[in-house]
DNA sequence: GCCAACGTTGGC
DNA sequence: GCCAACGTTGGC
């Protein structure tokens, strides 16, 4: 059984359109600098699976797409790069610390299905992205929940 | 192990 | 820009 994710990118960074850009709509999630959210990508996100992409931190926050992953987690080489704004000294090749995955674009959504919306019904009131004070940018979605904002669309 | 200080996230 | 909430760091 595939499992659901949801995975949020601050448009003004990497938007929805910048994965449709890529080739065959595929790239990696990297630059994730967050332990749980790591263990995530590391350890339980599997090829198979599927992932709302969620803008945050923007005009409009809400789900704007489906991604479906194609690859299984392995190191985060942005943060072997010193050049890189994600660079983490203390990862390195032999012992990486840092992990991504690699998605691909299903399918951008018609319209944005807004934080404001989500908010207001009471089937989605166990979806993690709606506790207070959350902060991370990969978490679980049940699929309960997954269907029911689906059916949002 | 405690906890204050600081940095980051992210909605508004 | 503000601020609440949370994570990380580092002194003790």
């Amino acid at each position: 059984m595939p499992r659901y994710w949801l995975m949020k990118s601050e448009p003004s960074t990497y938007g929805i359109d910048d994965l449709r850009a890529r080739p065959r709509q595929t790239d990696c999630w990297d630059g994730v600098r967050n332990y749980q959210a790591r263990n995530m990508l590391r350890d339980e996100i599997r090829p198979g699976d599927l992932a709302f992409f969620y803008h945050s931190s923007c005009a409009e926050p809400g789900i704007v797409g489906i991604m479906k992953i194609t690859g299984a987690g392995r190191p985060d080489p942005t943060a072997f790069d010193p050049g890189d704004h994600h660079y983490d000294p203390e990862s390195s090749p032999t012992a990486p610390r840092w992990y991504m995955v690699e998605v691909h674009l299903e399918r951008k959504l018609k319209r944005t299905i807004t934080l404001t919306e989500l908010k207001r019904y009471p089937e989605l009131s166990g979806l993690p992205l709606l506790k207070r004070g959350n902060r991370l940018s990969v978490m679980p979605v049940e699929p309960k929940h997954w269907k029911f904002i689906l059916s949002l669309v």
